[in-house]
DNA sequence: CTGTTAGCGCATTCAT
DNA sequence: ATGAATGCGCTAACAG
């Protein structure tokens, strides 16, 4: 492999007027810029990144580090991220929960962003404050070196219950995550004040506790469809809840949506469920990616300091819902 | 960042001291040993990878270039390779069509995982005449220095069609996918060689012609129900079309698997059909990533020859087959 | 407009 | 068992 050596002997010229050439300044002549740049061609010449960098002190790099290889949609936002990362010349690498400790410290890449919940905030915290460019999605830190990217919950839901409310829709049973997560707290605050908003009644007989899984779905359809505590409309805090719902409807043979409704929230593909049936607030997977990509490319590029994104997810309406 | 000067001043000794425990090298005195392995840890020291990385000329990181960010499977392929990369202490970085000219070129990384069908083979052997290692998926290119994975449809298909004799099945139908595709003709003959060893008629009013597309198994699907064409089996080429078949079916209110079976190809989950629900050959994604992965590794690391791999897609029973 | 020089952080001879 | 010197390929002061 040719290097810049090969070609400053090559155009009988420095190596540093070879730099030059390749780094664009104005200070040298047209036909010594010509005559260089015709003989990087012909030798395939190639600049050593490695050495570009190790110079620099920069790697023109980031990364994205996540643990989930089962959920499909984390592709969607590795392609968001690669998108906006290359539409800047940015290199990408991916890694897991393993390897961050070594890729962040040792000037492998410039920046990060992290959406991998096995890395506690802690260790993020430690990497910003060794001056590394961070983004986490899903989560907050409160760090004024740690940029964030989520959903935006409150609104999202906001919007879903609204519309349902202008649709008609007015008793309402809530299945609700995980206690205590971010999540559960946020969508169903939102939803709750929706209904206050608007004079509906909801009482805790109206509430119903899962845990996010598809499982957890189907006890609570079964248990409404048991117990005959047949809503409008079923608001769940997630899609796979929803989907058990909707399956356990299927069995009581309760129809949704003409009996009662359902809704969901994220708007990721489900084998469960056929695409597009479930009413839900689709999370924008792709710009997500896209924005924390361009997030972390401020922050390195222009200094830009630390700030707080929060994306709501579009309502999109299916089947599951009239 | 503290650098190995650093460490050698604070520990008294000289940078080559430093650089041999940091390599493992036997000739350093245990004290001197110790004593600089723990102020590295004080110090927080971490080798500048891209010093090292200039220096030995290896960057020991791999790419691994898809372009289908639409296909959740390539999360499985991703999954596999990330394994076997990090098992080995390899980094990874991932890119897509447009970025794969300038990493290939400027030493980025020291061997490559190309899935992507618009990088076409010519740019794949230029890569390979500059001594990069490389590894193609689902493609065979003729040369020495290019390893390959691909699936093996033959013996997949012959399994598969093998089965559903045993079963019991003697009436096929078949849809192929585009002509002249590696995919479809290894399908169709290995299919129609069991047929033919097991003295079961085959005739071209059993075969249909698709494109791979949901769509086009719907229209073959409604041609059999329609023109009373009706099989014991219709074996497709793969899983959308066979998705195709069973919708089609449904709305003729032919019942399958009672009055026909249908036999996909590919074993990815989609959204038209439940998981489990179709009868496939399923291609073992993480596992193909995780072996292209060591290909390569062996390539880079033991500088072994080019080789070929060919791997079998199980045959997942699923409630579409008797 | 062009060249000389120094040094990024590290591994690797070759001495001692 | 330890150290001094050299250079990987490139960029950037500084000189001319």
């Amino acid at each position: 492999m040719a290097n810049i050596k090969d070609i400053a002997k090559a155009a009988n010229v420095s190596v540093t007027t070879v730099s030059n050439v390749l780094n664009g300044k104005a200070n040298v002549g047209p036909e010594t810029r010509e005559k260089i740049l015709s003989l990087c061609r012909e030798m395939d010449y190639h600049p050593n990144i490695m050495a570009r960098n190790l110079k620099s002190g920069k790697t023109n790099t980031a990364m994205f580090c996540f643990s989930d290889f089962e959920r499909s949609f984390y592709l969607k936002i590795i392609n968001g991220i690669n998108d906006c990362l290359h539409e800047h010349h940015i290199g990408m690498i991916i890694c897991t929960h393993s390897a961050i400790n070594s890729f962040l410290r040792n000037g492998f890449v410039d920046g990060a962003i992290v959406l991998d919940k096995s890395i506690n905030d802690r260790q993020i915290l430690d990497a910003a404050s060794q001056d590394m460019n961070l983004v986490v999605m899903d989560r907050i830190l409160d760090s004024p070196k740690v940029s964030s990217v989520v959903t935006d919950n409150r609104a999202s839901m906001e919007e879903l219950t609204k519309r349902l409310v202008q649709k008609g829709y007015r008793r309402f049973n809530y299945l609700g995550g995980i206690e205590n997560t971010p999540d559960h707290v946020e969508r169903y605050e939102a939803f709750k004040a929706v209904l206050k908003t608007n004079r509906i009644a909801f009482t805790p007989d109206n509430y119903y506790q899962g845990d996010y899984s598809v499982q957890s779905g189907i006890r609570a359809g079964n248990i409404m469809a048991m117990g005959g505590n047949l809503p409008d409309v079923v608001v769940c805090a997630n899609d796979n809840m929803a989907a058990g719902v909707v399956q356990a409807f299927r069995e009581f043979d309760v129809d949704v949506p003409k009996r009662v409704a359902v809704s969901g929230f994220d708007g990721d593909h489900m084998s469960e469920l056929p695409d597009g049936y479930l009413t839900t607030a689709a999370i924008p997977r792709y710009e997500m990616g896209y924005l924390a990509a361009e997030t972390l490319v401020k922050m390195m590029n222009e200094g830009m300091p630390a700030m707080e994104r929060k994306i709501k997810a579009p309502v999109v309406w299916g089947r599951s819902t009239r």
